[in-house]
DNA sequence: GCCAACGTTGGC
DNA sequence: GCCAACGTTGGC
């Protein structure tokens, strides 16, 4: 079982968004960046569990927690001249990007800011989205950094 | 809005 | 293959 973070800006696709979707469910199609692409591709599995992180906001943060519905298969909006995501090098015989399919698991009772996590480089150690320049919208978080996480969001009331 | 980081493109 | 120019990302 492998553990992701997935970035989305809220102004585009936010957790509003994913709640709202039919069946909490979205294809995460339109990522253009081979890092990304090789992960959409080869590292998401059915099952898998991805942090919901919002990007480019005044509160950059994750802030729920989605499951893969369905693993990497081609993003067909690379065949489609009028989408904005077209890209005439990639075909359905050699497709050259990758989606996959998610649906929220859960929000989480708050959300861990991305200044949070800076407090806490030590115990994430090499994390992916703390790396200095870090612009991969679909990243790797390890188990232990899964649950360090999951630890910095408070449990029951009591 | 600014700017650093960094991936991509294209000329040579 | 090098590298400058350019575009995009994303935090602040």
């Amino acid at each position: 079982m492998g553990y992701w973070l997935l970035k989305s800006e809220p102004v585009a696709f936010g957790l509003v968004d994913l709640t709202a979707a039919p069946n909490q469910t979205t294809t995460w199609e339109g990522v253009r960046n081979y890092q990304a692409r090789n992960f959409l591709r080869d590292g998401l599995q059915l099952g898998d569990q991805a942090f919901f992180y919002h990007s480019s906001t005044i509160r950059p943060a994750i802030v729920g927690i989605v499951e893969v519905v369905r693993a990497g298969y081609p993003d067909e909006t690379a065949f489609d001249p009028i989408s904005p995501y077209y890209d005439a090098a990639s075909t359905p015989d050699q497709p050259r990007w990758y989606r996959v399919d998610i649906r929220l698991q859960r929000s989480l009772r708050r959300a861990i800011t991305l200044a949070e996590l800076k407090q806490h480089r030590d115990a994430l150690g090499d994390f992916a989205l703390l790396r200095r320049g870090n612009r991969l919208s679909v990243l790797p978080v390890t188990a232990a950094q899964w649950a360090f996480i999951l630890s910095l969001e408070p449990t029951a009331p009591f």
